[in-house]
DNA sequence: GCCGTTTTCGGCCCGACTGTTTTCAGTCG
């Protein structure tokens, strides 16, 4: 399987949030492999997700000497996280990883596969990679262990088969065109009075693993069919009473949860997560005497069970407000419902212009007429044009008599679009010595400078940062776009020196873009970072064509992970406001 | 391995489905 490259970073830097929780899952992995308590494996998985969600760099924090208190971690986690952010390694892991071959992890990642299992058929057959694994499962050689069949070498053949179509997990944006339909589908089912997406879509994840629906319906029988015969039904993993697990062809795995109306608000909670949340939801059930699960609360002493039909029932009857889905990640928000500072989220409705995007005068597709109107007819009341600058060749990037023509375009399609406004803007590259593409009498004559790097990524973190805070200075720049440069999927974020970052952001009032393309960048962590540090944001939606106007919702959704609230956002400014903001 | 307005030991969130099980373990979410 291929596995995330790290990126390359210098030394000063240390590891990256992601590797440093990639390191703790791993030896979570090989413990239960090892046949340790589970728990322990649970101890070193619980970090991994703290120091994944921690929103500042955890490996500097420790060089710095000024080691962030992690949930989780005690003395002995707290030693093991110290060791690998200041030497980059970990002895303990290094110890297990001569123990437990790399195939062993690989092994795992296949469905239906779990540690047990692992060990079972490495002690018993020797097999310690996935290519060991699909040999001896073809070769029938599986049905001869305890608790394994020739049932149990089909499913792993086909998990294995999966895995290797399937590999990453699917964008956001993909997964919402592929519930569409589905949705829509099974809503007409008969019976059916309820139905929406939950798990981790419902959160607004930027990758979803499964799509899960929950359904609440009088004839569940009638919907699992529904579900089970689609013509895009590859396979019907689990077929139950109240839920059904399928895989489309070609995609996820769907999962469909169906439930009683009066206990929708209880399945809802479970099944939109997260697990952490979750978890301290029923940790704060059972301080109440209660059991929480979706069916409902369970009188712990009577065994009486309490469903309820809404999810402000279920989190009233823990005596706190509703909490958006999204924030819904155990990172500080039952302290905030309780203190009754949960933020008031930035909405699609508060957005009035995008800060973002393109047209066919450089590499859009559309031509700026089409785009703005399509714009307006999103309910949108200004847009700024930001095309880009000559240094990014491959663009066609604008020279300055290009321009001053397109100056002229806008004004002239301005006067037909009104009340709508397009404002003139560029995307200007931030070049690779630091310098800026046009000169600052150009940038002057501009409503709106939005700078960016696209060129020279491999330089280091501290050469990056440079070149970043030397646009965040320039008083002509308003906008730094998608800062980390990260493709969800496809590239690593750069690392940049967040707090000199944020800091000179602050001081300056540049802006930094939450970039609503699949690069969702700024990332919801740093976005919450970021406000924390008094630095304004702008949603985008970095359309080269209308109908990635769309992509605005992703951005705003992205937002609202990050605690983001309308207040400071470019995007509540009138057109006016906006370009008298300018200094 | 963590953690304690009960606990420094003994718990650790809850439930469903699958497969091979004649009473339950493994896996998953």
């Amino acid at each position: 399987m291929p596995r995330p490259r790290p990126i390359a970073r210098t030394a000063e830097a240390g590891l990256t949030n992601a590797e440093i929780a990639r390191t703790f899952r791993e030896i979570g992995d090989m413990l239960e492999i090892l046949g340790e308590v589970v728990y322990k494996a649970v101890a070193y998985r619980r970090v991994a997700d703290a120091v994944e969600r921690y929103p500042d760099d955890v490996a500097v924090l420790f060089r710095r000497g000024d080691p962030p208190k992690l949930p989780g971690a005690g003395a002995a986690l707290t030693v093991k996280l110290a060791e690998l952010a200041e030497t980059g390694e970990l002895a303990y892991h290094q110890k297990l990883r001569a123990q437990v071959p790399e195939g062993l992890l690989e092994m795992l990642r296949v469905p239906g596969v779990g540690p047990r299992t692992v060990r079972q058929l490495h002690d018993e057959l020797g097999i310690d990679s996935v290519d060991a694994l699909r040999a001896a499962a073809s070769d029938g050689q599986l049905r001869g262990l305890k608790g394994l069949s020739a049932r149990t070498e089909e499913n792993v053949l086909a998990g294995i088969e999966r895995l290797e179509r399937v590999s990453t997990r699917i964008l956001l944006h993909e997964a919402d065109e592929m519930i569409a339909g589905l949705v829509a589908h099974l809503r007409a089912v008969p019976g059916v009075e309820r139905l929406e997406p939950a798990g981790s879509l419902r959160r607004r994840v930027a990758t979803i693993g499964d799509l899960d629906l929950l359904a609440a319906t009088e004839r569940p029988q009638d919907l699992v069919r529904a579900l089970d015969t689609m013509p895009e039904v590859e396979r019907v993993l689990a077929a139950g009473v109240d839920k059904s697990s399928i895989v489309l062809a070609g995609g996820p795995r769907v999962d469909l949860m169906i439930c009683h109306p009066r206990a929708w608000g209880t399945h809802q909670v479970h099944f939109t997560g997260s697990r952490e949340h979750n978890v301290a939801l029923r940790g704060r059930a059972q301080d109440r005497g209660l059991s929480l699960s979706e069916k409902g609360f369970k009188v712990v002493e009577t065994g009486e069970l309490l469903p309820e039909a809404t999810e402000e029932a279920v989190y009233a009857r823990l005596d706190l407000p509703w909490i958006p889905p999204e924030l819904r990640e155990d990172a500080g928000e039952i302290a905030a419902a309780l203190a009754g500072t949960l933020p008031q989220l930035v909405t699609d409705q508060d957005v009035r212009g995008d800060t973002h995007l393109h047209s066919d005068w450089t590499d859009g597709v559309d031509a700026i007429e089409v785009m703005a109107r399509a714009a307006r007819d999103r309910g949108l009341s200004w847009m700024v044009l930001t095309d880009h600058s000559p240094s990014l060749g491959i663009t066609g990037g604008l020279v300055p008599q290009r321009v001053a023509e397109q100056r002229a375009e806008v004004e002239r399609l301005n006067a037909g679009l009104a009340p709508f406004r397009i404002l003139h803007g560029t995307e200007m590259e931030i070049r690779a010595d630091a310098t800026l593409d046009y000169p600052d009498e150009l940038l002057a004559t501009f409503d709106l400078v939005v700078a960016s790097v696209h060129t020279a990524r491999g330089q280091s973190s501290a050469q990056l940062t440079r070149r970043t805070l030397a646009a965040i200075e320039n008083p002509h720049v308003d906008v730094i776009a998608h800062p980390t440069g990260r493709i969800v999927n496809r590239r690593d974020p750069v690392a940049l020196d967040w707090p000199r970052v944020f800091e000179a952001a602050a001081r300056s009032g540049t802006a930094l873009e939450i970039n609503g393309s699949p690069r969702l960048d700024l990332d919801d962590a740093l976005a919450r970072a970021a406000i924390g540090a008094g630095v304004r944001l702008t949603l985008a939606s970095d359309a080269h064509r209308t109908e990635e106007l769309d992509q605005l919702r992703y951005a705003v959704s992205t937002a609202r992970r990050g605690w983001v609230t309308a207040e400071g956002l470019l995007n509540r400014l009138s057109a006016d406001e906006l370009r008298e903001g300018r200094r």
